[in-house]
Parts: C-alpha cells; structure tokens; sequence
DNA sequence: GTCTATAAGATGATAGAC
DNA sequence: GTCTATCATCTTATAGAC
C-alpha cells in the first residue's frame, strides 16, 4: 500500500491508524449547563461553520485543519479535540444539516400525502420534496449556502460522494419515489428512477451555484434567483417525468 | 495573505512565484520526429492519463504529483518537465478531451441544422448536443469515463469550477442554446437559459457514475447503461422544457 | 477547555548529474 | 529526456502545560 492509499483508507474509516479515541458529546440538550460549557458549545459550532465554509468552498482535500482553525479563532488542537480527524469533522459538518433537511423533508411529504390523497400529482410531490432547501430564507443564510454548494460537491464525487448521498439522504428520497409511483400509475419503475437522477441532478447543479448560469445569460438569470427557477424546476421535472413513464 | 490563500493563488495562476518558465511543445502533429521524441510523446501521453485517472477519482487537491508520476512509472520531475505545474497538468489533462467533444458537438449541431433546417425540434437539438458524449463507444473507454467524471466534478466545484466549465465548453452550449431558441420560437430568452441548466445538471450527474442510482434502484438501474437513460433524457429534457416555455 | 510545542511525515517543485 | 537527491514548506495529529 503505498502512502496515498494509506492516505486514502484512512479518510474513509476516519482513523488515523488504530487509534480508536473518544471525543467530548455535544450536550446540545444539556439545559443545565455551566457558562463554561455554553462557551465551549459556542466554540464547537463555531469550527462547524468554519469547517462548512472552507469544505464547501474548497472540498475536502483542499481545506486544511489549519485554515479551519483559523477562520473559527482557534488552535488546530481544539478540532481534534472536539471532533476526532479531519474526516470525522467533516461528516459531523454535513450531517448538522442533513439531518434537519431529511426530518423537514418526511413532513413535507407526509404533509403533502395527508391533504391530497386521492389527487396526488407529480408536481405536488417534487414541491413537496423541494421545499426544505429552496426557499429564500435558506438562500439567504450563508450557513444553508454553504451546506448546499457542498451537497453539490458531494454528489459528483466518485470516491465516496455517492456512498456520503446514500448514507445521508437515502430515507427521504425513497419517501418521494414512493410518492412519485403513486402519482405516476403505470409507469415502470425503472422509469422512476431515472427521472429522479435527471431531477437530483438539476437540483444539484442549482445548489452549487457557481455562476455558471448567470455568465453564460450575461445577467439575465441569477444563480440564487430561488423565487425564479423553482417553479421552472418544478413544472420542468414533472412534464418531464411524465413523458418518460408514458402519460404524455 | 496566509499561506492557504497563497496556496490558491498560486493554484489559479498556475505559477509558483515569480516564475515563467517555458517547457517543450506538443510536437504532436510533427510526423518527422525521432524515435526518441516516439518515446518522449508517450511518456507524456501516460502521464496524462495517470492524471486523468486520479484526479477524476480524487479531485484536484485530493491528488498528488507524486501519485501521477507513480501510476505513469516515471519520476515526479517529469510532470514539471512537460507541464508545469500541477494545476497546469490538471488544465492539460482537461483539455485534452475536451477539445475533441467541442469539436464534435459544432459538427453535430451543424449536421442537425443542415438537414433538419425547417424542422427543427428541441429533442433532434439535445441529441445532437449529447450524441458526442453519450455512446456506448465512449461510455466502454476508461479514459472517456475519466474525462466525464472529472467533468461532472469540476461543473459543481464553486471555487473554479464555473470558470473552467465556462472557459473550456461556452462556445457549443451557445450553439446548441441557439438552435433551442429557434425549436422554442416565442420563448423567453431566460425560460432557455433555465432549462440549460437543467438538462446541464442532468447530464452531469449522469457522467459523475457514482453508482448512487444502482444502490437505490438496487441493481434496477445502472449508471453506465448509456443506451437506457440517453432516450430518456432526451426526452425528459424536451418535454420539460417545452412545459417551462409555454409550448405546452 | 484551550493553548504551546512538537512529532513524524507528505507535498510541490527544482538543481544538476547522466 | 529521465533520474537522483534535495529543499523549504506544509500537513495531520498528539502530548502536556496551564
């Protein structure tokens, strides 16, 4: 094995050897705690932002625990303290947000289910799906865009992005695929499927919001217009799905 | 400036320091060379595809010089020798195909208008966009694959990507965004723009071949089954983006 | 909890021999 | 052209003082 590899192996199981170290838990339900730790929690959820910032703008092979640090006002000490590797800092980054994604996301949809039983429509379901993330008050929080551009990131990533996408997202979207058979009656299921990748894809491609879309308009469209493009998504990937699964 | 924002700087650049240093041409359409320059242009091919191969698994900072030349079986001085820096390896490397599907993708659409000139329809114009890139032939080659995958990481990378994409691919999607604006006659010109987008995002995702959609389908779907999901992203796309543009 | 100091090794890049 | 040897710097991570 060479050194890159070990490199390699040792991001994905987040052990630096055969070190197997406990760190602080987040106590965030503590309601009784001293200043102190309200402090040290202040801390904590400073380096995540840092470490958001930097891993979406950078990824997470061009961050370094030193700028991390840095941008959150502390020594590189505390983040091994608080969080273990790199790597486990990184998935602890992610999943602060994912997980409220996925829960928002299930009451969407079961929201959406509970009121239009009997006339579920496709674009009824993808709106559904949608709406925890594009709205313009996560738009508008720098926090939620960093979390997105590094979801976009994640996803196009070979080595473990889709193995991160499954982990971290599989429940909800299989919740939606639920939806979307329901609403689609007849279709084939791998039809199903595929319009789902064609519909991730786009979204994620939104999320990334390289400024892409706004050069090549010369201005005419705005990578964060978020009012703008989701109703476009929306009616695009439903029309779209429909054809796909034969119901013209 | 810290030395993490240099490090980038000089990523950008492409120039570590002050230095212009030149290194050796090409060479490759000099039919007259000496078997020693046979020699020399393959040692440059090879390590083109070692960087190809890890830096579309990797990433541009995930990927080491040292990793390159040892997958290419030469020395690390080499790289340097023939390409600069790394970020200069990693734009020649880019470039290498994707100048074959700019190319490719100005012949196809000009095929497509020639013979299709007052028939145009949205569907003929995306195949014609996709037909380089999504074939079976290509879709079977590893240094093909490579290209895509780096390709669908590069369009969701914030920090560079945008430029990059827009640098190396704007002058076909222009064109394909002008047969679309003759297909959609009556549409507004950023309802175009937006369904670019999506079908952009799509496509990429499809090229990134994470296996996501194999694990979720549980082997229903496979990412590399061009033949399957090239039909129907096409005509995912074109109904979609018909609904967007009012054409019903 | 937070910092200083430091280990132990990897990194990009170059000079110079052949 | 290609390799050996090397530099100066940066990397993640830990031990231990406070």
């Amino acid at each position: 094995m060479t050194s890159f590899q070990a490199r390699i192996a040792s991001s994905k199981t987040g052990n630096a050897g055969t070190r197997a170290r406990r760190h602080p838990p987040k106590k965030e339900g503590k309601p009784g705690g001293s200043q102190r730790d309200a402090l040290a929690q202040e801390t904590r959820e400073r380096l995540l932002d840092a470490a958001e910032e930097l891993f979406a703008t950078h990824g997470l092979y061009g961050t370094t625990v030193r700028a991390i640090a840095g941008l959150a006002g502390v020594d590189t000490a505390l983040i091994h303290y608080y969080f273990g590797t790199k790597r486990e800092l990184f998935d602890t980054a992610f999943l602060r947000r994912s997980t409220v994604v996925n829960r928002e996301r299930t009451e969407s949809l079961k929201h959406y289910i509970a009121g239009h039983a009997d006339s579920l429509t496709v674009e009824g379901a993808i709106e559904a799906f949608l709406e925890p993330l594009l709205t313009r008050e996560r738009f508008d929080d720098p926090g939620w865009r960093n979390h997105c551009a590094l979801a976009a990131q994640i996803s196009n990533t070979p080595e473990w992005g889709g193995e991160v996408m499954t982990e971290h997202y599989d429940g909800t979207v299989r919740d939606l695929l639920e939806v979307l058979k329901r609403a689609l009656p007849g279709a084939e299921e791998a039809d199903i499927y595929w319009c789902y990748q064609f519909l991730s894809g786009s979204l994620m491609s939104l999320l990334a919001a390289t400024g892409r879309i706004d050069r090549l308009s010369g201005g005419l469209c705005r990578s964060g217009d978020v009012e703008t493009f989701k109703p476009r998504l929306i009616q695009y990937a439903a029309s779209g799905a429909r054809a796909v699964c034969g119901l013209i």
